[in-house]
DNA sequence: TGTACATCAGTGAACGCGCGTTCACTGATGTAC
DNA sequence: TGTACATCAGTGAACGCGCGTTCACTGATGTAC
Protein backbone atom coordinates (compact mmCIF):
# COMPACT_ATOMS: atom_id res chain seq x y z
CA UNK A 1 0.00 0.00 0.00
CA UNK A 2 1.25 3.53 -1.08
CA UNK A 3 1.72 6.39 0.72
CA UNK A 4 -0.99 7.85 -1.24
CA UNK A 5 -3.32 4.83 -0.55
CA UNK A 6 -2.60 5.31 3.72
CA UNK A 7 -3.20 8.68 3.70
CA UNK A 8 -6.65 8.23 1.69
CA UNK A 9 -7.58 5.27 3.77
CA UNK A 10 -6.72 7.41 7.30
CA UNK A 11 -9.25 10.26 5.54
CA UNK A 12 -11.79 8.05 4.91
CA UNK A 13 -11.36 6.38 8.27
CA UNK A 14 -11.75 9.63 9.67
CA UNK A 15 -14.62 10.60 8.35
CA UNK A 16 -16.16 7.34 9.57
CA UNK A 17 -15.39 8.16 12.88
CA UNK A 18 -16.83 11.72 12.58
CA UNK A 19 -20.22 10.07 11.50
CA UNK A 20 -20.31 8.09 13.48
CA UNK A 21 -19.75 10.23 16.49
CA UNK A 22 -22.38 12.44 14.31
CA UNK A 23 -24.90 9.67 14.64
CA UNK A 24 -24.54 8.97 18.12
CA UNK A 25 -23.76 12.57 19.98
CA UNK A 26 -24.54 15.49 16.94
CA UNK A 27 -22.24 17.82 15.94
CA UNK A 28 -20.37 18.38 19.11
CA UNK A 29 -19.34 14.67 19.20
CA UNK A 30 -16.66 15.10 17.08
CA UNK A 31 -14.20 15.09 18.89
CA UNK A 32 -10.11 15.02 18.82
CA UNK A 33 -9.04 12.54 20.89
CA UNK A 34 -11.86 10.41 20.32
CA UNK A 35 -11.75 10.20 16.48
CA UNK A 36 -8.24 9.75 16.96
CA UNK A 37 -8.76 6.91 18.66
CA UNK A 38 -11.71 5.20 17.07
CA UNK A 39 -9.90 5.28 13.44
CA UNK A 40 -6.59 4.34 15.18
CA UNK A 41 -4.41 6.88 14.81
CA UNK A 42 -2.56 9.77 16.45
CA UNK A 43 -4.52 13.03 17.30
CA UNK A 44 -1.44 14.93 15.28
CA UNK A 45 -2.50 12.57 11.93
CA UNK A 46 -5.63 14.57 11.64
CA UNK A 47 -4.06 17.47 10.92
CA UNK A 48 -2.04 15.67 8.05
CA UNK A 49 -4.83 15.08 6.18
CA UNK A 50 -7.36 17.95 7.54
CA UNK A 51 -6.41 21.23 8.16
CA UNK A 52 -8.87 21.08 11.02
CA UNK A 53 -11.86 19.50 12.96
CA UNK A 54 -14.11 22.01 10.76
CA UNK A 55 -13.20 20.86 7.36
CA UNK A 56 -14.10 17.06 8.79
CA UNK A 57 -17.27 18.41 9.55
CA UNK A 58 -17.87 19.29 6.06
CA UNK A 59 -16.81 16.05 4.40
CA UNK A 60 -19.38 14.27 6.90
CA UNK A 61 -22.52 16.57 6.16
CA UNK A 62 -21.67 16.15 2.20
CA UNK A 63 -22.11 12.77 2.86
CA UNK A 64 -25.67 13.06 4.20
CA UNK A 65 -26.61 15.43 1.86
CA UNK A 66 -26.16 12.78 -0.88
CA UNK A 67 -27.43 10.45 0.73
CA UNK A 68 -30.39 12.52 0.54
CA UNK A 69 -29.84 13.39 -2.49
CA UNK A 70 -29.91 9.62 -3.38
CA UNK A 71 -33.43 9.42 -1.49
CA UNK A 72 -35.12 12.01 -3.64
CA UNK A 73 -33.81 10.38 -6.66
CA UNK A 74 -35.57 7.13 -6.02
CA UNK A 75 -38.47 8.68 -4.12
CA UNK A 76 -40.47 9.36 -7.39
CA UNK A 77 -42.10 7.25 -10.40
CA UNK A 78 -41.95 8.78 -13.64
CA UNK A 79 -45.65 8.89 -14.31
CA UNK A 80 -46.28 10.87 -11.25
CA UNK A 81 -48.23 13.73 -11.55
CA UNK A 82 -46.62 17.19 -9.78
CA UNK A 83 -48.89 16.46 -6.81
CA UNK A 84 -48.26 13.19 -6.35
CA UNK A 85 -44.26 14.21 -7.16
CA UNK A 86 -44.25 16.78 -4.62
CA UNK A 87 -46.23 14.84 -1.64
CA UNK A 88 -43.64 12.05 -2.37
CA UNK A 89 -40.89 13.98 -2.10
CA UNK A 90 -41.68 15.71 1.39
CA UNK A 91 -42.89 12.36 2.70
CA UNK A 92 -39.04 10.96 1.70
CA UNK A 93 -37.62 14.08 3.08
CA UNK A 94 -39.71 13.40 6.40
CA UNK A 95 -38.88 9.65 6.96
CA UNK A 96 -35.51 10.71 5.60
CA UNK A 97 -35.02 13.34 8.45
CA UNK A 98 -36.43 11.02 10.86
CA UNK A 99 -33.77 7.92 10.73
CA UNK A 100 -31.00 10.34 10.22
CA UNK A 101 -31.87 12.60 12.48
CA UNK A 102 -28.62 13.43 14.15
CA UNK A 103 -26.96 13.57 11.23
CA UNK A 104 -29.33 15.19 9.82
CA UNK A 105 -29.46 18.03 12.58
CA UNK A 106 -25.85 18.48 12.44
CA UNK A 107 -26.15 19.87 8.50
CA UNK A 108 -27.64 22.43 9.87
CA UNK A 109 -26.18 23.06 13.31
CA UNK A 110 -23.05 23.41 11.54
CA UNK A 111 -22.12 27.11 12.51
CA UNK A 112 -19.44 28.76 10.18
CA UNK A 113 -18.03 32.07 11.57
CA UNK A 114 -20.23 35.58 10.36
CA UNK A 115 -18.65 36.46 7.43
CA UNK A 116 -17.07 33.24 6.13
CA UNK A 117 -18.92 30.76 3.20
CA UNK A 118 -18.82 27.06 3.51
CA UNK A 119 -16.51 25.78 0.43
CA UNK A 120 -17.83 26.16 -3.36
CA UNK A 121 -17.92 22.40 -3.80
CA UNK A 122 -19.90 21.67 -0.66
CA UNK A 123 -22.68 24.73 -2.14
CA UNK A 124 -22.23 22.42 -5.16
CA UNK A 125 -24.09 19.46 -3.34
CA UNK A 126 -26.44 21.48 -1.52
CA UNK A 127 -28.00 22.83 -4.84
CA UNK A 128 -28.23 19.38 -6.69
CA UNK A 129 -31.06 18.82 -3.91
CA UNK A 130 -33.19 21.53 -5.57
CA UNK A 131 -33.18 19.31 -9.19
CA UNK A 132 -35.83 16.96 -7.36
CA UNK A 133 -38.86 19.87 -6.93
CA UNK A 134 -37.83 21.46 -10.13
CA UNK A 135 -38.85 18.75 -11.93
CA UNK A 136 -42.51 18.49 -10.84
CA UNK A 137 -42.66 21.97 -11.04
CA UNK A 138 -41.73 22.09 -14.42
CA UNK A 139 -44.77 20.12 -15.21
CA UNK A 140 -46.69 22.09 -12.79
CA UNK A 141 -45.45 25.32 -14.28
CA UNK A 142 -45.29 25.19 -18.13
CA UNK A 143 -44.87 29.11 -18.64
CA UNK A 144 -42.05 29.21 -15.67
CA UNK A 145 -38.39 30.04 -16.46
CA UNK A 146 -35.48 28.16 -14.78
CA UNK A 147 -34.60 30.94 -12.08
CA UNK A 148 -38.61 31.30 -11.49
CA UNK A 149 -38.57 27.40 -10.89
CA UNK A 150 -35.52 27.40 -8.75
CA UNK A 151 -36.73 29.95 -6.52
CA UNK A 152 -40.02 28.11 -5.86
CA UNK A 153 -38.14 25.00 -5.14
CA UNK A 154 -36.07 26.84 -2.62
CA UNK A 155 -39.10 28.14 -1.20
CA UNK A 156 -40.89 24.69 -0.88
CA UNK A 157 -37.69 22.95 0.46
CA UNK A 158 -37.31 25.67 3.24
CA UNK A 159 -40.93 25.47 4.24
CA UNK A 160 -41.09 21.39 4.83
CA UNK A 161 -37.66 21.69 5.94
CA UNK A 162 -39.83 24.03 8.99
CA UNK A 163 -42.21 21.81 9.29
CA UNK A 164 -40.24 19.21 9.49
CA UNK A 165 -37.70 20.19 11.98
CA UNK A 166 -39.78 22.32 14.07
CA UNK A 167 -41.33 18.78 14.58
CA UNK A 168 -38.33 16.50 15.18
CA UNK A 169 -37.23 18.81 17.64
CA UNK A 170 -40.50 19.38 19.43
CA UNK A 171 -39.52 23.17 19.80
CA UNK A 172 -43.78 23.99 19.75
CA UNK A 173 -44.51 21.23 21.66
CA UNK A 174 -45.25 17.25 21.14
CA UNK A 175 -45.63 16.30 17.16
CA UNK A 176 -46.06 12.45 16.34
CA UNK A 177 -44.80 11.54 13.43
CA UNK A 178 -48.35 11.23 11.69
CA UNK A 179 -49.10 14.80 12.61
CA UNK A 180 -45.87 15.78 10.37
CA UNK A 181 -46.63 13.83 7.99
CA UNK A 182 -50.03 15.09 7.23
CA UNK A 183 -48.62 18.73 7.88
CA UNK A 184 -46.74 17.89 5.04
CA UNK A 185 -49.70 16.27 2.73
CA UNK A 186 -51.62 19.48 3.72
CA UNK A 187 -48.99 21.69 2.29
CA UNK A 188 -48.24 19.78 -0.62
CA UNK A 189 -51.37 20.10 -1.83
CA UNK A 190 -52.14 23.56 -0.88
CA UNK A 191 -48.97 24.78 -2.94
CA UNK A 192 -50.52 22.94 -6.15
CA UNK A 193 -54.11 24.47 -5.66
CA UNK A 194 -52.52 27.74 -4.83
CA UNK A 195 -50.00 27.98 -7.18
CA UNK A 196 -50.61 28.75 -10.34
CA UNK A 197 -52.33 32.57 -9.63
CA UNK A 198 -49.34 33.01 -7.70
CA UNK A 199 -46.84 31.81 -9.86
CA UNK A 200 -47.16 34.48 -12.45
CA UNK A 201 -44.44 37.53 -12.00
CA UNK A 202 -45.17 40.67 -10.74
CA UNK A 203 -45.68 42.42 -13.86
CA UNK A 204 -45.36 41.28 -17.47
CA UNK A 205 -42.96 42.94 -19.64
CA UNK B 1 -34.30 49.09 49.03
CA UNK B 2 -35.16 46.04 50.64
CA UNK B 3 -33.09 43.00 50.30
CA UNK B 4 -36.02 41.56 48.21
CA UNK B 5 -35.57 44.64 45.83
CA UNK B 6 -32.30 44.24 45.51
CA UNK B 7 -32.76 40.68 44.48
CA UNK B 8 -35.15 41.38 41.60
CA UNK B 9 -32.87 44.39 40.69
CA UNK B 10 -29.87 42.04 40.15
CA UNK B 11 -31.87 39.17 38.27
CA UNK B 12 -33.04 42.39 35.83
CA UNK B 13 -29.64 43.43 35.78
CA UNK B 14 -28.44 40.39 34.51
CA UNK B 15 -31.12 39.28 32.23
CA UNK B 16 -30.44 42.66 30.92
CA UNK B 17 -26.90 41.65 30.32
CA UNK B 18 -27.42 38.52 28.60
CA UNK B 19 -29.71 39.98 26.51
CA UNK B 20 -26.93 42.04 25.34
CA UNK B 21 -25.02 40.15 24.89
CA UNK B 22 -27.03 37.63 22.72
CA UNK B 23 -27.91 40.67 20.24
CA UNK B 24 -23.94 40.52 20.20
CA UNK B 25 -22.69 37.30 20.01
CA UNK B 26 -25.92 34.79 20.06
CA UNK B 27 -26.67 32.16 22.75
CA UNK B 28 -23.04 32.04 22.87
CA UNK B 29 -22.46 35.08 24.57
CA UNK B 30 -23.59 34.49 27.30
CA UNK B 31 -20.83 33.97 29.63
CA UNK B 32 -20.76 34.35 33.63
CA UNK B 33 -17.68 36.48 33.80
CA UNK B 34 -19.11 38.77 31.13
CA UNK B 35 -22.25 39.46 32.33
CA UNK B 36 -21.13 39.60 36.22
CA UNK B 37 -18.96 42.24 34.51
CA UNK B 38 -21.73 43.69 32.98
CA UNK B 39 -24.10 43.82 35.61
CA UNK B 40 -21.72 44.94 38.08
CA UNK B 41 -21.94 41.94 40.37
CA UNK B 42 -19.78 39.22 41.16
CA UNK B 43 -19.57 35.78 39.19
CA UNK B 44 -20.87 34.21 42.06
CA UNK B 45 -23.85 36.48 42.82
CA UNK B 46 -25.42 35.16 39.40
CA UNK B 47 -25.52 31.36 41.20
CA UNK B 48 -27.54 33.49 44.19
CA UNK B 49 -30.63 34.44 41.49
CA UNK B 50 -30.41 31.84 38.97
CA UNK B 51 -29.61 27.79 39.62
CA UNK B 52 -27.45 28.16 36.46
CA UNK B 53 -27.21 29.95 33.49
CA UNK B 54 -29.72 28.10 31.25
CA UNK B 55 -32.10 29.68 33.49
CA UNK B 56 -30.92 33.18 32.36
CA UNK B 57 -30.99 31.48 29.15
CA UNK B 58 -34.91 30.82 28.83
CA UNK B 59 -35.64 34.33 30.58
CA UNK B 60 -33.97 35.89 27.90
CA UNK B 61 -35.47 33.83 25.10
CA UNK B 62 -38.96 34.14 26.90
CA UNK B 63 -39.07 38.20 26.43
CA UNK B 64 -37.97 37.49 22.91
CA UNK B 65 -41.47 35.89 22.53
CA UNK B 66 -43.29 38.02 24.64
CA UNK B 67 -41.96 40.94 22.00
CA UNK B 68 -43.10 38.92 18.79
CA UNK B 69 -46.51 38.23 20.38
CA UNK B 70 -46.58 41.84 20.58
CA UNK B 71 -45.42 42.56 17.24
CA UNK B 72 -48.24 39.91 16.03
CA UNK B 73 -50.98 41.26 17.89
CA UNK B 74 -50.34 44.64 16.10
CA UNK B 75 -49.56 43.61 12.46
CA UNK B 76 -53.22 42.75 11.47
CA UNK B 77 -56.54 45.18 11.19
CA UNK B 78 -59.78 44.27 12.43
CA UNK B 79 -61.18 44.40 8.95
CA UNK B 80 -58.64 42.26 7.09
CA UNK B 81 -59.85 39.02 5.20
CA UNK B 82 -58.03 35.58 6.17
CA UNK B 83 -55.14 35.78 3.44
CA UNK B 84 -54.90 39.45 4.29
CA UNK B 85 -54.35 38.75 8.07
CA UNK B 86 -52.25 35.55 7.29
CA UNK B 87 -49.66 37.64 5.20
CA UNK B 88 -49.43 40.43 7.41
CA UNK B 89 -48.48 37.90 9.85
CA UNK B 90 -46.17 36.30 8.09
CA UNK B 91 -44.52 39.73 6.82
CA UNK B 92 -44.69 40.83 10.23
CA UNK B 93 -42.67 37.38 11.33
CA UNK B 94 -40.04 37.91 8.83
CA UNK B 95 -39.54 41.94 9.57
CA UNK B 96 -39.14 40.44 13.64
CA UNK B 97 -36.51 37.95 12.95
CA UNK B 98 -34.88 40.22 10.56
CA UNK B 99 -34.17 43.18 13.23
CA UNK B 100 -34.04 41.00 16.31
CA UNK B 101 -31.80 38.14 14.52
CA UNK B 102 -29.28 37.08 16.72
CA UNK B 103 -32.22 37.05 19.52
CA UNK B 104 -34.13 35.57 17.39
CA UNK B 105 -31.68 33.38 16.58
CA UNK B 106 -30.97 32.49 19.73
CA UNK B 107 -34.51 31.08 20.72
CA UNK B 108 -33.85 28.29 18.36
CA UNK B 109 -30.50 27.90 19.02
CA UNK B 110 -30.80 27.08 22.51
CA UNK B 111 -30.05 23.20 22.74
CA UNK B 112 -31.41 21.30 26.37
CA UNK B 113 -30.44 17.47 26.81
CA UNK B 114 -31.70 14.85 25.29
CA UNK B 115 -34.84 13.62 27.23
CA UNK B 116 -35.50 17.02 29.29
CA UNK B 117 -38.22 19.39 28.44
CA UNK B 118 -38.76 23.55 28.92
CA UNK B 119 -40.13 24.75 32.22
CA UNK B 120 -43.58 24.48 31.88
CA UNK B 121 -44.23 28.78 31.95
CA UNK B 122 -41.79 28.93 29.04
CA UNK B 123 -43.93 26.29 26.45
CA UNK B 124 -46.99 28.59 27.78
CA UNK B 125 -45.00 31.79 26.05
CA UNK B 126 -44.74 29.70 23.11
CA UNK B 127 -48.18 28.51 23.04
CA UNK B 128 -49.68 32.23 23.09
CA UNK B 129 -48.35 32.53 19.65
CA UNK B 130 -50.55 30.31 17.58
CA UNK B 131 -53.35 32.60 18.55
CA UNK B 132 -52.45 35.17 16.11
CA UNK B 133 -52.73 32.54 13.23
CA UNK B 134 -55.83 30.38 14.88
CA UNK B 135 -57.72 33.88 14.65
CA UNK B 136 -57.82 34.02 10.43
CA UNK B 137 -58.34 30.26 10.24
CA UNK B 138 -61.73 30.53 12.39
CA UNK B 139 -62.86 32.91 9.91
CA UNK B 140 -61.72 30.79 6.86
CA UNK B 141 -62.52 27.89 8.08
CA UNK B 142 -66.09 28.09 9.70
CA UNK B 143 -66.57 24.08 10.26
CA UNK B 144 -63.40 23.31 11.89
CA UNK B 145 -62.25 22.52 15.30
CA UNK B 146 -59.95 24.36 17.93
CA UNK B 147 -57.75 21.32 17.63
CA UNK B 148 -57.96 21.73 14.08
CA UNK B 149 -56.47 24.83 13.70
CA UNK B 150 -53.78 24.94 16.46
CA UNK B 151 -52.59 22.09 14.01
CA UNK B 152 -52.58 24.22 11.19
CA UNK B 153 -51.55 27.32 12.74
CA UNK B 154 -48.72 24.96 14.17
CA UNK B 155 -48.09 24.15 10.40
CA UNK B 156 -48.27 27.74 8.99
CA UNK B 157 -45.63 28.72 11.85
CA UNK B 158 -43.20 25.87 10.85
CA UNK B 159 -43.64 26.30 7.54
CA UNK B 160 -43.63 30.87 7.75
CA UNK B 161 -40.50 29.88 10.07
CA UNK B 162 -38.70 27.91 7.47
CA UNK B 163 -38.42 30.16 4.97
CA UNK B 164 -37.61 32.42 6.99
CA UNK B 165 -34.72 31.27 9.18
CA UNK B 166 -33.47 29.02 6.26
CA UNK B 167 -33.26 32.62 4.12
CA UNK B 168 -31.73 34.43 6.72
CA UNK B 169 -29.03 32.21 7.90
CA UNK B 170 -28.39 32.24 4.18
CA UNK B 171 -28.19 28.03 4.20
CA UNK B 172 -29.30 27.07 0.76
CA UNK B 173 -27.66 29.99 -0.68
CA UNK B 174 -28.20 33.69 -1.32
CA UNK B 175 -31.74 34.72 -0.67
CA UNK B 176 -32.09 38.60 -0.45
CA UNK B 177 -35.21 39.85 1.67
CA UNK B 178 -37.55 40.80 -1.08
CA UNK B 179 -37.05 36.98 -2.20
CA UNK B 180 -37.98 35.40 1.58
CA UNK B 181 -40.88 38.29 1.84
CA UNK B 182 -42.49 37.15 -1.85
CA UNK B 183 -41.73 33.92 -0.77
CA UNK B 184 -43.42 34.58 2.39
CA UNK B 185 -46.51 36.10 0.15
CA UNK B 186 -46.68 32.90 -2.13
CA UNK B 187 -47.00 30.71 0.32
CA UNK B 188 -50.21 32.34 2.31
CA UNK B 189 -51.69 32.44 -0.81
CA UNK B 190 -51.11 28.75 -1.99
CA UNK B 191 -52.55 28.32 1.38
CA UNK B 192 -55.62 29.83 1.33
CA UNK B 193 -56.80 28.79 -2.01
CA UNK B 194 -55.76 25.59 -1.39
CA UNK B 195 -56.67 25.32 2.40
CA UNK B 196 -60.63 24.35 2.61
CA UNK B 197 -60.43 20.88 1.07
CA UNK B 198 -57.82 19.79 2.88
CA UNK B 199 -58.68 20.63 6.18
CA UNK B 200 -61.91 18.06 6.48
CA UNK B 201 -60.35 15.44 8.51
CA UNK B 202 -59.44 12.48 7.05
CA UNK B 203 -62.38 9.96 7.85
CA UNK B 204 -65.80 11.58 9.12
CA UNK B 205 -68.04 9.75 12.07
C1' DT C 1 21.04 -5.87 -4.87
C1' DG C 2 22.95 -2.97 -1.33
C1' DT C 3 23.88 1.31 1.08
C1' DA C 4 23.33 6.16 2.50
C1' DC C 5 20.39 9.65 2.84
C1' DA C 6 16.18 12.59 2.67
C1' DT C 7 11.48 12.99 3.26
C1' DC C 8 7.51 13.05 5.61
C1' DA C 9 3.78 10.32 7.86
C1' DG C 10 2.98 9.35 12.47
C1' DT C 11 3.31 10.19 17.60
C1' DG C 12 1.29 11.90 21.95
C1' DA C 13 2.67 14.96 25.61
C1' DA C 14 2.11 19.58 26.31
C1' DC C 15 0.28 24.19 25.35
C1' DG C 16 -3.16 27.41 25.73
C1' DC C 17 -7.53 28.84 26.26
C1' DG C 18 -12.24 29.10 27.69
C1' DC C 19 -15.59 28.63 30.92
C1' DG C 20 -19.37 26.95 34.43
C1' DT C 21 -19.56 26.37 39.04
C1' DT C 22 -18.06 26.14 43.88
C1' DC C 23 -16.73 27.62 48.36
C1' DA C 24 -14.50 29.66 52.32
C1' DC C 25 -14.75 34.04 53.68
C1' DT C 26 -16.65 39.24 54.58
C1' DG C 27 -19.63 42.36 55.73
C1' DA C 28 -24.13 44.48 55.28
C1' DT C 29 -28.91 43.92 56.70
C1' DG C 30 -32.45 42.57 59.60
C1' DT C 31 -34.18 40.71 64.05
C1' DA C 32 -34.77 39.94 69.02
C1' DC C 33 -34.47 41.64 73.29
C1' DT D 1 -33.01 53.70 70.98
C1' DG D 2 -29.19 50.59 71.59
C1' DT D 3 -26.77 46.25 71.54
C1' DA D 4 -25.78 41.42 70.36
C1' DC D 5 -26.42 38.15 67.25
C1' DA D 6 -27.91 35.53 63.09
C1' DT D 7 -28.66 35.45 58.43
C1' DC D 8 -27.52 35.58 53.98
C1' DA D 9 -26.21 38.48 49.95
C1' DG D 10 -21.95 39.30 47.92
C1' DT D 11 -17.00 38.19 46.73
C1' DG D 12 -13.53 36.39 43.47
C1' DA D 13 -9.81 33.08 43.61
C1' DA D 14 -9.62 28.48 42.66
C1' DC D 15 -11.34 24.05 40.96
C1' DG D 16 -12.17 21.04 37.40
C1' DC D 17 -13.00 19.88 33.02
C1' DG D 18 -12.98 19.85 28.09
C1' DC D 19 -10.81 20.36 23.98
C1' DG D 20 -8.43 22.11 19.41
C1' DT D 21 -4.03 22.48 17.92
C1' DT D 22 1.05 22.38 17.99
C1' DC D 23 5.62 20.62 17.90
C1' DA D 24 9.91 18.27 18.81
C1' DC D 25 10.85 13.86 18.01
C1' DT D 26 10.84 8.74 15.72
C1' DG D 27 10.92 5.72 12.40
C1' DA D 28 9.10 3.88 8.14
C1' DT D 29 9.17 4.65 3.17
C1' DG D 30 11.07 6.00 -1.01
C1' DT D 31 15.02 7.66 -3.81
C1' DA D 32 19.72 8.13 -5.72
C1' DC D 33 23.79 6.12 -6.67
Amino acid sequence: MTTADKRARLRDDLIDAAEAAVSVNGLSGIKARALAEAAGCAVGAIYNVFPDLDALIYEVNARTLRRLDAVLAGATDAGDDPETAMRKLALAYHRFSRAERRRWTAVFAHQIPDGAMPPEWYLGVVAQLFRHIEGPLATLLPGSTPAMRNGLARTLFSASHGIVSLGLEEKLGPAPDEVIANALVVMTRSWVLGLPGAVAPPTRP
